[in-house]
DNA sequence: GCGACTTTGTTCCTGCGTTCACAAGCGGTT
DNA sequence: AACCGCTTGTGAACGCAGGAACAAAGTCGC
């Protein structure tokens, strides 16, 4: 008989949890205490039942005929998803988007934080970018084994990356969040999403050329 | 009868779509001339039943018994997707982020070309990123109608990505790529496409997190 | 010319995600 | 204290995506 393993949140729920996160800061921040699933849900841009059931996976958190605590909410989400503690992340490649994501402010606000930044040129080790100096790639083993980063994020030139994708996996690494236009394979127990923004520039502009050609003027 | 509309993609096949069009590029330029189903689904990282399903959305392309022929594919992938013709794209936000993307150089490659660079600090404007001058973000609409741009990308703080979103759907942009971490609404009509680089590492960093506490050694 | 092998294209099926709809529960009110 | 409205939480149905298995078709070898 298989476990029936207390955790087990659909990768779908999670990847809403993380933006009901977002809301909800936004909402505490407003001072705001108390919010109905309907107002979370417009502001989270989903479906009312939908964000019910999300939330359902977590235990019952919310009073009937009020709506959800907001600080309680934000907590109890925030221990499901582990943003409570900080997270350690290496970046390598810092060419320019790289750069950008050192410097994004996005990711230390919400439990993740870069604790080695490398690359291959000379003329990039040694400069400090968003509080911290890039190291040589060549050190990435002893990087990730003094700081103990769980988190890999690849910024490099698609011909690289596979074989960063390796060595991260070799020095313990355990998720890794792939920036570079190529699919990467990794051994089994790695985790591997990629972000490619071509594709999604051309999943829109498909959706895009579809509605024109229709021409439809009204129902 | 409902017309068996000749288009009708979903949209999940659409986004392997674009990674199989940049894997027969791949192989293309590597002088290859054939390749079977197995040999591009693993190159792209899905299931060979699941390529030969996507491709089949397009009508018949292979040769039973050797394959696919490289380039007509990726012609026709191409025609589809309408990655033949040059798209024209406005990107709204400079900072390190939105510098990353006007540099980025897999985007003209692919059938984007950025049209106009909006920023709404001074010091900005007149910068040249990428071979384009950052213009005011005042003149939006002007850039807007004068480049014809279908495309609009946002990359601007949170607290103005919804302003600068209903002024780009208002100017006649039908497609919005979203990077600031904020749910945008847009009217009917418009799509919108949301890339939260906090959603992906959280959504990294859960998985991540599940599969310590199992601690299953081996088979 | 014929047979066998390889690979595609399709069909079925299973599972998941999403949506709708309703019962249960709590606060406010009279 | 009882009623009523509001909101949550859950159960069921629908639709869709993913995977496996099978038939069709074309090529290579003899």
């Amino acid at each position: 008989m298989i476990q029936p393993r207390p955790r087990s949140i659909p990768e779908a729920t999670v990847a809403r949890l993380a933006v009901y996160l977002r809301v909800l800061t936004s909402f505490a921040d407003g001072g705001r205490t108390t919010v109905s699933s309907g107002d979370l849900a417009s502001a989270a841009g989903v479906n009312p039942a939908g964000l019910r059931k999300d939330l359902s996976h977590l235990g019952s958190c919310g009073v009937r005929g009020v709506g959800y605590d907001v600080r309680a909410l934000r907590e109890r989400i925030a221990r499901v998803l582990g943003a409570e503690r900080s997270r350690a992340c290496v970046l390598v490649g810092l060419g320019n988007l790289g750069s950008a994501l050192a410097d994004y402010a996005g990711f230390g606000s919400r439990g993740f934080e870069f604790v080695g930044l490398l690359d291959a040129a000379p003329e990039r080790v040694g400069q400090r970018i968003g509080g911290l100096t890039v190291q040589d790639v060549a050190d990435l083993e002893a990087v990730v084994a003094a700081t103990q980063a769980s988190i890999g994020v690849i910024a490099t030139p698609a011909d690289v990356a596979q074989q960063v994708c390796d060595r991260l996996a070799a020095a313990g690494v355990r998720s890794i969040l792939n920036f570079a236009p190529v699919t990467l394979s990794a051994p089994a127990g790695v985790d591997v999403r990629h972000v490619d923004l071509s594709v999604e520039l051309q999943v829109l502009a498909f959706l895009g050329q579809q509605r024109v050609p229709v021409g439809e003027a009204s129902a």
